[in-house]
DNA sequence: GCAATGATTTACT
DNA sequence: GTAAATCATTGCC
């Protein structure tokens, strides 16, 4: 069940980005996986300044962005914070979509144990730095395909019906002007997982 | 080569 | 509510 590519190159990531709703991302790391259902998400594309990408800037960081969809963008943010996006559309076409937020389904034990102690469960993965630390995404995930077998989405068939889709601005991106109120947050209404 | 800064989290006041 | 932690990447010198 796992997504196939066709899933991945698209061309409207705005669209892929609601559809990850419902969708499950896992991790397979040391034979230790890890997975959550994918509740909260942000659509970012080479048009907008939120991107690192705008206006095609192409740089090492950014790189595999231009590719094919299906592969994972990893980077460290705020130098402690590694956070994790689903490269999406055809190579050339620098679009992706954030993961910011999870519920865990499967390896509670041992995202608990990446965390380390924490005070209230529901902050596990409840934000992109968060649930990449649970499932153990670091840099060295950076360009993984998600056809492969360390890091992968697949559908459970769960479906969000579009009245349960909350629909928003993006977070944190203050500096991108009049892009940053464009509503590309999308996030599964009332599920406790989601950030705030 | 070097200084500025961010798609965040956490712990304080 | 505000601020500190902390570093790879970036863009400019």
């Amino acid at each position: 069940m796992k997504l196939p590519l066709d899933f991945y190159i698209k061309n409207n990531v705005v669209k892929i980005a609601k559809d990850l709703l419902g969708k499950v991302l896992y991790t397979n790391l040391d034979g230790v996986i890890t997975g959550g259902l994918i509740v909260e998400t942000e659509a970012y594309s080479w048009k907008e300044k939120g991107c690192h990408a705008y206006n095609n800037r192409k740089t090492n960081r950014n790189a595999i962005m231009f590719e094919r969809g299906g592969y994972s963008y990893v980077y460290l943010c705020y130098g402690m914070h590694y956070l994790f996006n689903v490269v999406t559309n055809v190579e050339g076409v620098a679009d992706a979509v954030l993961v910011r937020a999870l519920e865990p389904l499967s390896g509670e034990q041992e995202m608990l144990l990446r965390r380390g102690k924490i005070s209230n469960k529901l902050h596990l993965t409840s934000g992109p730095g968060k649930l990449s630390k649970a499932l153990g995404i670091d840099r060295t995930l950076n360009g993984k395909s998600l056809l492969d077998n360390e890091i992968w989405i697949e559908d459970i068939g769960r479906k969000i019906a579009p009245k349960n889709v909350v629909i928003g601005p993006r977070i944190g991106i203050d500096y991108a002007g009049e892009d940053a109120l464009l509503p590309w947050r999308f996030s599964i209404r009332g599920n406790p997982w989601v950030s705030k």
